[in-house]
DNA sequence: GTATTGTGTAAGCGTGTACTTACGTTACCC
DNA sequence: GGGTAACGTAAGTACACGCTTACACAATAC
């Protein structure tokens, strides 16, 4: 009998530093050469991680939407009183934004949509984080009629347009840090509460 | 004596082709040839009109700017009675949003921005339209005081991510032109009126 | 006409890149 | 200990890409 099979450890372990590499690249300069220089490996052991470079892009934007909701979930679980879930994710997201390179991977991802497989992947963890998004600002409204379930949803965009226009001010250096909290926190927090209509 | 030169005349005649390749294709996924085979000539005669390929996308990134903001100006000369130009504004890009491909060259640029050529003239085009935007929203509001203009300037930064989530949205089909109309339309109004703070 | 120089065609060059193959070594289970 | 398959190393392949070169042709000014 042989040795026990650890590519799922390895796997898991080599994902972020690929996830990184892609934020920090682009899909097209992250070249499998590099990725294998980061991960301290050689080219074909990564091909007998995954099936090629499309999955290893796949496998690290599922992991920075897994670690991002991990890191929402822990902070909507410790209650703070005094602020609504909505406005500590506001908070939260003013003072740290931008940290996981979410948003580079998404600026790699956008300029292969014609691939299915990255339109999906990119398609998928856009979605879900707007659904999360929209269930808070529809929480912490307490309007769960139709109406008000369709304005949280619009609202819930217009806040993931904040953090996006805030990752690529960031990335041109056209918004420094302290605009960048007021741009999430105070314009995030008045769409919070007002309604758009 | 020979001919005339005409490099300039036939730069922009190509440079609305190349600008759409950019946009279609991201920047790594352009090739020269593709360049070429759209444009319909030879390679090497691209690279008598521009450097290098870095030069044609910068090139593709100040042609979508000024087609875009000649477009704004002719639309703001047009005075309707009843809507401000920034209203005017909003609703035309509510409408047309994305037409140009301008959201989609700026992430093919994103990808690219530890290049500085790329980095600058990305950087000088955002910021343009961005100071274009916060003077229409001033105006709008007729507050000229210091912190009336630095609120212009923020708001102004969350009607351009309106304008980016929405190009995003539409590429993944997350949001249909009714909602994009919608949320440039709605929550732009709603941006454009209250006062952040 | 002719000299001069812009314009078009075609081929190719060096490099980079995704991916593979061949093969030796190691750790596990019986 | 021995059979087995995971693991690691190194080299290589086929092709695409950015960019160049060589050269024939065309149009203009004199």
């Amino acid at each position: 009998m042989p040795r026990p099979d650890q590519t799922s450890e390895k796997r898991e372990q080599l994902v972020p530093i690929v996830a990184r590499a892609f934020a920090e690249l682009g899909y097209r300069r992250t070249t499998t050469a590099e990725l294998a220089r980061r991960c301290e490996v050689r080219e074909n052991i990564l091909y007998r991680l995954w099936p090629d470079k499309k999955a290893m892009f796949v496998a690290a934007i599922e992991y920075v939407y897994q670690v991002s909701t991990q890191l929402w979930q822990k902070l909507l679980q410790s209650d703070e009183p005094g602020a609504s879930s909505a406005e500590r994710l506001l908070d939260y997201e003013a003072k740290h934004h931008g940290e996981l390179g979410l948003h580079r991977l998404i600026f790699a991802g956008l300029s292969e949509t014609d691939d299915p497989v990255i339109h999906d992947a990119l398609q998928a963890m856009y979605g879900r984080f707007h659904r999360f998004i929209a269930r808070q600002i529809a929480d912490h409204r307490d309007d769960t009629s139709a109406a008000g379930r369709k304005d949280a949803e619009v609202t819930a965009w217009a806040i993931v347009g904040l953090g996006t226009v805030a990752a690529i001010g960031r990335e041109l250096g056209l918004i420094k840090a302290t605009g960048r909290k007021r741009l999430v926190a105070d314009v995030g927090k008045f769409l919070l509460e007002g309604k758009a209509r």
